[in-house]
DNA sequence: ACTTTTAACTAACACTGCTAGTTTCTGTTC
DNA sequence: GAACAGAAACTAGCAGTGTTAGTTAAAAGT
């Protein structure tokens, strides 16, 4: 009879816990993980595992950046041939697609990339694309910091909240505009895609008019050499 | 000496409570918000709140949405004479402004307008004002969608987390593009005033060349009186 | 004047993240 | 191979959380 101390093979590992917590945070939603529970699931006790994680935010942290992981970066390739409206268009669609598959993880991952090692990679990845496609370096920042904003923004705003689905939560007359069926859960997602698509089609017309401007005036300060 | 069952005059309402929550929430951050702290402040005991809320949530929710109700809609007025764009130019500032005021708050304001009346407020003001400039319904939801998508999202990605200021947090050698300076949490703030401007630039050229698109088919199909 | 409702209270429950301290096994070093 | 450092599990427990139940006395309603 082993007191249980110490056991021949590891019984926890970061990515064993990595992985019980995403599969419980996409069942049960963030606040089903505690420690306790997570432990419980992992047939464990509670306090181990503090000798993997210093806390639980870190392991939240995790939990969030394996989804960061799974966003499609290769678009942002030397190699790939799409111009750099296209990729940020793949980019940005992937990225969302990423977040509808775990809504319940958005709320973490929504408040910045932080220590986050492949929310890093993944802003690195766009800010290089950009400059190699000729933004000035601030404005490179701002596109990968501005297009995160929107992405996340939607799908915290979207899916892991929206309406009631409670007929008698809103009265009608409070707000002449809206009728009563923009307010069910059920149109709720429509909108949601609705206004995803048109938001980066927005925002992708919009900067590469930006990028027009840019490049006329530098052509306008450095004449090109072919006589045109 | 009383056994203080109930005061003559109450000392607690929902404006009171919301107040010094706000206060705290502002201070103290979000999770500095606890029943018995809240109550401490309001020179009250525990659990007194619950005849005024149904649960703290709810608490947390008549918060955010004083901070919604504090966003600046004269835009939208049938009588203003600023057209779409520039009202919903004027109308994001504003909102940012509102969030940047209170950025503690921000998290919660970010899940959707949800039970919130003023957050409804605000979405229906927006969605009036678009249809009376031209925009077809389903356009118009999106548009106040979207515009909220960008702009929680901006206010929650930046400074309601961002960057660690730890030199030491980051290996630059695994992000090639991304110099150290940009990870500062000093430039994060310049950075994040420059990608709101930039986004929401972008997002109003793009919506104004959607909105020209529009009207061009309209015209088209219902050709004007005057002969042009 | 009697009843109901309201708004405060105290006590307590189940749960939270986390620390301290203990035990036993593993891996390294003389 | 013995001694030792560190790792990885454990139990016990602390301070704090949101919330419910039940009590009490003042206010409001009939």
């Amino acid at each position: 009879m082993c007191r249980m101390a110490r056991p021949r093979k590891p019984l926890l590992s970061r990515e064993r816990i990595v992985g019980t917590a995403s599969a419980l945070v996409d069942a049960d939603g963030l606040d089903a993980v505690s420690t306790r529970r997570l432990a419980a699931e992992l047939g464990v006790s509670g306090p181990s595992l503090y000798n993997h994680f210093r806390n639980k935010d870190e392991i939240l942290d995790a939990v969030a950046d394996a989804v960061s992981a799974k966003v499609d970066l290769s678009m942002f390739d030397e190699s790939d041939p799409r111009d750099w409206r296209t990729a940020l268009h793949d980019w940005a669609v992937s990225y969302r697609a990423a977040l509808t598959a775990h809504p319940n993880v958005v709320p973490v991952l929504a408040r910045g990339p932080g220590r986050r090692p492949a929310g890093l990679k993944v802003a690195d990845a766009v800010f290089g694309a950009m400059v190699r496609a000729g933004w000035p370096a601030a404005q490179a920042t701002h596109i990968g910091a501005l297009m995160r904003y929107f992405i996340t923004g939607s799908a915290l705003g979207s899916f892991a909240g929206g309406f009631v689905d409670d007929e008698t939560a809103y009265d009608p007359s409070d707000y002449p505009h809206l009728g009563q069926a923009h307010l069910l859960a059920e149109r709720q997602e429509k909108i949601d895609e609705g206004a995803f698509e048109t938001g980066l089609r927005a925002l992708l017309d919009g900067l590469a008019a930006q990028y027009e401007e840019g490049t006329r005036a530098k052509r306008a300060k450095t004449p090109p050499a072919d006589g045109s």
